[in-house]
RNA sequence: GGAGGGGUUCCCGAGUGGCCAAAGGGAGCAGACUGUAAAUCUGCCGUCGUAGACUUCGGAGGUUCGAAUCCUCCCCCCUCCA
């Protein structure tokens, strides 16, 4: 095991809050002494069935333990799915069906091990404890938690105080989480800031079941692709880890500087030295990575990461080709149309389903963002001869080929 | 059960009889600039072969020369009281 300062190091990167601080780093020097690595704790939610990028910051974080040496357990919360965690909600949250939680459980299963290493990680369900609970454990451990700490948590407070609803229930995920932590004996548990209270009832609890309290570390909620709000699907700002290779790298690549460093920090490989020398770059200093470079190294790290590194060497290609050399791309859509007559190439680019619609096309030639066989057309009125076949092509990254067939 | 507020084009949100395909913002798309960066600037942003027309403002009817705007009924959401 790393000496205790190096082990920190690692730790702190991308970390919010630690708490506390120098409990850890006891509880690191004892792990060291003893050869007894720390229990890492994170729980999920199967709620979201498509996972995006920012749901690996934690994993990632817990990558960096298990390389440290130490034991990681990633808890899935079946059980606390079916009550639906309140975070941040406004409102009461809807609990979800035991089906829809068991496969998007497998899901988590699957795509977890590109990140963590398989044989290292301890997958663990909380209904395994919390299933054979009877009504009376529940109740003796609801009866260590008082309603008025529960309404310290910022969004109970505020739904309490102008009078929305919180249905009872609402007050046993934090209580549930936290007991997860006293089933497991966990050292450290990991989590988003936003899940700061919770982990805090963690320590709670086990103290009162005379475990010494784990140490809580918080991750920051990583920034969707417009670098202001959180990566979230409904925002339309995310990178989802089962999209196509070329869209990761194509998605990367028209990230901020800013928020490249953001993601190097918080979901990339590299080490200490390189993000600094990444960060030294985009900051326009002599001796940093050039931007453009770091941009695509991390590209290629991602895409390599859920699709193999040869799918990201084929992402690179292509991007380089399809942005830098404007060539067309080889993988267009391909399409066949039967035609005696020219064809209007507003309908074409429509048929070709590059457009949604003749006034878009219109719109787009008159903005000359359209190509015909690579040739910029600024007549909204041409008619194509409907003879051999056609490459179209609107704005940067809409292309298609059509066919044109006699009859 | 009672009282009140509201549902507008992808989102937020203005509009209370014609000047409304509907302000403004956001998102998005495109062009310029670049490192396909970002930021910025510019343009576009219902449909129809380029003009006029057509469809749109929760749903169905009605009043009117004319309705997102007025009336009736219905559906849905929210707040307050009990």
């Amino acid at each position: 095991m790393k000496p205790v300062g190096e082990q920190m190091e690692v730790i702190r990167r991308g970390a919010v809050e630690i708490l506390v601080e120098s409990e850890l780093e006891d509880k690191l020097r004892q792990a060291k002494q003893s050869g007894r690595p720390l229990r890492i704790k994170a729980g999920f939610d199967p709620t979201a069935p498509d996972l995006h990028i920012g749901h690996t910051v934690l994993i990632q974080k817990l990558k960096q333990f298990q390389e440290l040496g130490h034991e990681v357990f990633f808890l899935i919360g079946d059980f606390t799915g079916m009550i639906g965690d309140p975070t941040g909600k406004n409102e009461t949250r809807k609990p979800l069906s035991r089906e829809q939680i068991i496969e998007n459980a497998q899901t988590y299963k699957q795509q977890v091990f590109k990140i963590l290493n398989p044989e290292l990680t301890r997958i663990v369900f909380n209904s395994e404890w919390m299933q054979p609970m009877s009504a009376a454990d529940l109740i003796g451990l609801a009866a260590r938690h008082t309603v008025a700490r529960m309404l310290e948590r910022d969004d109970f407070h505020k739904r309490y105080a102008s009078h929305q609803p919180i249905a009872i229930h609402e007050f046993l995920y934090p209580l549930v989480q936290g007991y997860d932590s006293v089933a497991l004996k966990a050292d450290v548990e990991l989590g988003g800031t936003d899940q700061k209270f919770n982990l805090l009832v963690g320590r709670e609890l086990q103290k009162q079941f005379g475990q010494r309290p784990q140490s809580v570390l918080t991750m920051p909620l990583l920034e969707g692709l417009d670098g202001t709000q959180k990566m979230s699907k409904s925002l339309n700002n995310y990178i989802g880890i089962t999209e196509p290779a070329k869209e990761i790298y194509g998605k990367v690549m028209s990230v901020s500087d800013e928020l490249m460093v953001r993601y190097y920090e918080l979901l990339s490989d590299v080490d200490l030295a390189t993000l600094q020398s990444v960060r030294d770059g985009a900051a326009g200093l002599e001796g940093g990575l050039h931007p453009m470079t770091a941009k695509t190294n991390l590209a290629k790290e991602l895409v390599s990461r859920f699709h193999g590194r040869s799918a990201a060497d084929m992402a690179e290609r292509e991007f380089v080709q399809q942005f830098k050399q404007k060539e067309i791309p080889e993988d267009i859509p391909r399409m066949t149309i039967k035609s005696e007559q020219p064809v209007w190439i507003c309908r074409l680019l429509s048929e070709a389903g590059i457009v949604t619609s003749n006034g878009e096309a219109r719109r787009l030639i008159k903005q000359g963002a359209v190509r015909l066989n690579n040739q910029k057309c600024l007549d909204p009125n041409l008619e194509v001869p409907p003879t051999g076949e056609v490459v179209l092509q609107a704005g940067k990254r809409r292309f298609a080929r059509v066919v044109f067939e006699q009859d």
